[in-house]
DNA sequence: ACGCATTGATGCACATGTTAACCATCTCTG
DNA sequence: CAGAGATGGTTAACATGTGCATCAATGCGT
């Protein structure tokens, strides 16, 4: 009784499920090759949107729109990351609420030793899905993240 | 120093941060409506893949293909579905290793009620992104999730 | 029957996701 | 210029993600 009769969308047609799936594909490519180096995924994140900031560094809210991490768990990162002597933390003399957040100068070799290594895997998948296909993918997955839903933002009535 | 000598796919053009970020816009979309329903994303793809089984359930390991979750995550899952009355767990008598879980009447319940919600967000989604778009997304993520990637399985060597 | 690798599932440890509460600083207004 | 509110970040608490160890039940070869 449980099947049959509840009308849904199967599974495999679920854009979140896919967009799941697919992002599972890609990053199990990707994480042996960042815990080979002692980084985790979002770890990773950071030093890169770091590696691309200007040279004073980024603040933390910066950091985390640019990285997709939420404030806690940014905080936690840096921390750890700080312990590993990876990053540092000038506190902004014109507003002291303020942080700036950039690379040392071991974050930046290990960064360096890293990029190549990740670029050979967004190669092997570009090249593995076809040029135009990956371009396409990325085209479409960017309007779709522009989409304004409903019930995103406010309290959303149900039923 | 940070910035400028490492030759980097931008993070826009990074196909994992890509799907990141759809993920996310879609979800943000359901997410409000279960957590009404006091379910978490990965309750709800439970009670779901559950819904379409067949009467008599399904086994743990079936039930983690289905959802894309790991054994120790569905574990402690089940465990609190368990306890809020919305899964029962039957141990097969010709293999005690196994269990098959099912939903319970109370469960079938809200699924029914939460279906056609999800079926309206859905719907805006294909709606706003264009049906023949949505489509060709689809196909292309799964395709994408079918590669086989290198580093994926064995030890891989790193430089 | 016995040893023994395999399988289904859980336990453990650590890192992150998520929401809310909190704190320090700053800004604005009266 | 004091006090309310806004802002940038962190802390706390709980659930999940992830990899590894564990454990019991099973199947298999001899």
């Amino acid at each position: 009784m449980t099947d049959s009769a509840i009308p849904m969308r199967p599974f495999a047609k679920s854009l979140p499920m896919a967009l799941l799936q697919a992002r599972e594909t890609t990053m199990r490519s990707f994480r042996p090759m960042l815990a080979h180096h002692g980084l985790t995924e979002q770890q990773w994140r950071v030093l890169r949107a770091l590696a691309a900031a200007p040279n004073d560094g980024l603040q933390v809210s910066r950091l985390a729109d640019q990285t997709f991490l939420l404030g806690p768990s940014l905080s936690r990162i840096l921390a750890g990351l700080e312990r590993k002597g990876l990053v540092t933390r000038l506190v902004v003399v014109s507003d002291q609420r303020r942080a700036r957040i950039s690379l040392t100068p071991k974050a930046v070799d290990l960064v360096r030793r890293i990029a190549p290594q990740s670029e050979e895997r967004y190669g092997e998948i570009e090249a593995k899905l076809g040029p135009d296909r990956y371009q396409a993918l990325l085209t479409m997955l960017n309007e779709l993240a522009q989409l304004e839903l409903l019930g995103a933002l406010p309290e959303q009535e149900v039923s």
